[in-house]
RNA sequence: GCGCCCGUAGCUCAGAAGGAUAGAGCGCAGGAUUCCUAAUCCUGAGGCCAUGGGUUCGAAUCCCGUCGGGCGCACCA
């Protein structure tokens, strides 16, 4: 139950049957602009809505005088107390205890729904995320984009889409090659050949010795002395299988499961980018040309050629973009572009893509690209999360996948644990930069919300266990009636109210692709809680637990129940798992 | 040079699809514990929302310019 769209709906009935008796001339399209809020003020009401002010400019009326016009009519339903008119226009509404009461009763009753909604209707949306090369373990770059992910696919699915959270593995480019090579020297040292310096354009990093173990417990000696085509395919997929099996290990220590993992190698021998540029050529979007070097960047060895270009810039792009490198095979944009036709047609129209700020460059292009390729059928809406500065010790940590150097994914989990990891990646909107000091966040001092989050929830069940010795009987809370639900005093009516704004917050998040917004949700609803339970100290009776007055306890162990569930409920979106105590 | 993102309290950041007196944490100054976990709470000081215009009943929010910061800029992924 939402209280906000409950009142929304039937003020959108009002509207339409004042304009049905030509009360209101405005469209019925402005009044679906109307808004149905939590004041700011809670002083002011349970609900707000600017409908008024809305409509002011299309029915040519004072905002004042619209008020007066829907007052009476929002007076007339039936669960509201009372509603006035304020500021410029506002309609401020008091609804009835009856209708808390329900809402308490149905949060009580949803449980672990309490938050879903169906505004996804089903639909079918692919969240692709993380997909990191795999060249290497995941790194502390990775985190953010990778959970932001994780979370907007949670959110959608909480709101009724239907979602495949996808990961796209850049097998095929040059990159492998180098990595098989890279393989081939750990091999061989693995053999005990003295193998010195790697070799410049190699990578150098030290996870590759476990690689080339596996080799030789696979292959033995036998590719020792063999030339490179001998070996080169084989080692490629088999230490592009063995990062990856590290990197989905990786993904489930961080809360990251269920995702469906797609192969760039397989889409270009299955003919998908061949398919892909034949329709794109078919729609007469594909010439060649030659392109000019941008400007203001130096770019050595720049060779002006004639080669294959997609009309990018017919489609929102700053320029045309190449599908074919000097030496003929496809570039990455080209299998990209392939790629994301795929998903359209295993029928995901709908297409969220959630890439690091160093992507940012690359964005118009796969969007137009789509565009193009469905007739604008297919929509990919790409996120960008800003850099993470990772610090330690308040000095900056230095990262390079070139040196070898960096702080992995895994070293993160396991100093702080998922949980506080994914929490922390969540606490900034996602185009915000986040300072993270990685001591600090090892430390788990009390600068890290997560534990307020996580403390509230942890005094729930603390009120749960004292009350199961104080009144070892009580019932259970899944039924309270209004005489039980009269009980809680005004802060507690107000937690309540503050609790059922929850769903309405899921929805935006969602339909936002906006993580924080849960994140910040929950901490101000801990702090409402931390306030309440506080106020118990000073006055006895507004304790939780009162042994002497057991309708009322019932009915506190009833909100707090809807709290513990509304926490419960939105930590798990977060992928981040409630704690029932503290002390471990 | 071009594109994208950002600029809100001393610091780090929220600000709800344009709405009421701009909020929180940290830090600072004070205070609360015979009591369900003080990992908490309460009070106070602190802001020309970078800047100049525009749109309107109304702008931190939308549009344009300027300044400052981040990221990116064929044939890497």
């Amino acid at each position: 139950m939402n209280l906000f769209s409950i009142a929304y709906n039937d003020i959108q009935e009002i509207l339409m049957q004042l304009h049905g008796k030509d009360a209101l001339k405005s469209a019925p399209d402005v009044f679906s602009r109307i808004a149905v809020d939590p004041p700011k003020d809670y002083q002011h009401g349970d609900l707000t809505t600017n409908a008024a002010m809305v409509l002011s400019k299309s029915e040519g009326k004072n905002p004042r005088i619209l008020a007066d016009l829907l007052l009476p009519e929002i007076q007339k339903l039936e669960y509201v107390e009372d509603a006035k008119i304020a500021g410029a226009g506002f309609i401020n509404i008091k609804v009835k205890k009856i209708l808390l009461h329900k809402l308490l009763a149905s949060i009580l009753t949803l449980g672990d729904l309490y938050g879903s909604c169906d505004v996804g209707k089903g639909t079918k949306i692919n969240v692709e995320y993380v997909s990191a090369n795999p060249t290497g373990p995941l790194h502390a770059g990775h985190s953010r984009p990778s959970v932001a992910g994780d979370v907007i696919a949670n959110l959608l699915l909480k709101t009724g889409f239907d979602v495949q959270k996808e990961y796209y593995i850049n097998d095929g480019g040059g990159q492998t090659e180098k990595l098989a090579k890279s393989a081939y020297v750990r091999y061989r040292e693995a053999l005990g050949q003295d193998i010195g310096e790697i070799p410049e354009g190699l990578y150098p990093g030290e996870y590759l010795k476990d690689v080339g173990q596996g080799l030789v417990q696979k292959y033995g000696d036998q590719f020792l002395h063999a030339p490179q085509e001998v070996w080169l395919e084989e080692f490629r997929v088999f230490t592009v299988n063995f990062l990856m099996d590290e990197i989905k290990t990786t993904l489930e220590k961080f809360g990251i499961t269920n995702m469906v993992f797609r192969s760039e190698d397989a889409l270009v021998k299955d003919g998908s980018v061949d398919a892909a540029i034949e329709t794109l050529r078919a729609k007469g979007l594909i010439y060649k040309g030659i392109l000019e070097a941008p400007k203001g960047v130096q770019i050595d060895e720049w060779e002006s050629k004639e080669q294959l270009i997609f009309k990018s810039s017919e489609f929102g792009d700053d320029v045309d973009r190449p599908l074919q490198r000097s030496d003929g095979s496809w570039t990455y944009f080209a299998k990209d572009l392939a790629y994301h036709y795929d998903k359209y047609r295993r029928g995901f129209k709908q297409q969220i893509d959630v890439l690091g700020a160093d992507h940012g460059g690359y964005v118009k292009r796969i969007v137009a690209g789509l565009k193009a390729l469905t007739d604008g059928d297919g929509v990919l809406e790409v996120r960008i999360c800003q850099m993470v500065n990772f610090l330690d010790n308040g000095q900056p940590v230095k990262m390079s996948k070139r040196a070898g150097t960096f702080i992995t994914l895994e070293d993160i989990i396991d100093a702080v644990g998922k949980d506080v990891a994914r929490f922390v990646m969540l606490t900034r909107k996602n185009d915000a930069h986040i300072d993270l000091d990685y001591s600090k966040v090892k430390e788990q001092s009390k600068e890290n919300p997560v534990f307020y989050v996580q403390y509230a929830h942890a005094r729930c069940h603390s009120v749960f266990r004292q009350t199961k010795e104080v009144f070892p009987d009580m019932r259970s809370s899944s039924d309270i009636t209004l005489d039980s639900f009269n009980h809680l005093s005004p802060d507690e009516i107000h937690l309540l109210w503050f609790i059922g704004q929850f769903p309405m917050c899921v929805e935006h998040a969602a339909l936002l692709k906006e993580p924080h917004r849960i994140v910040y949700y929950l901490y101000d609803l801990s702090a409402l809680f931390h306030s309440l339970w506080n106020k118990g100290k000073e006055d006895a009776m507004l304790r939780f637990i009162l042994p002497d007055h057991k309708d009322t306890t019932f009915a506190r162990i009833c909100l707090i129940s809807a709290l513990q569930t509304t926490l419960k409920n939105g930590l798990e979106i977060l992928g981040v798992k409630a704690l029932e105590e503290m002390r471990s």
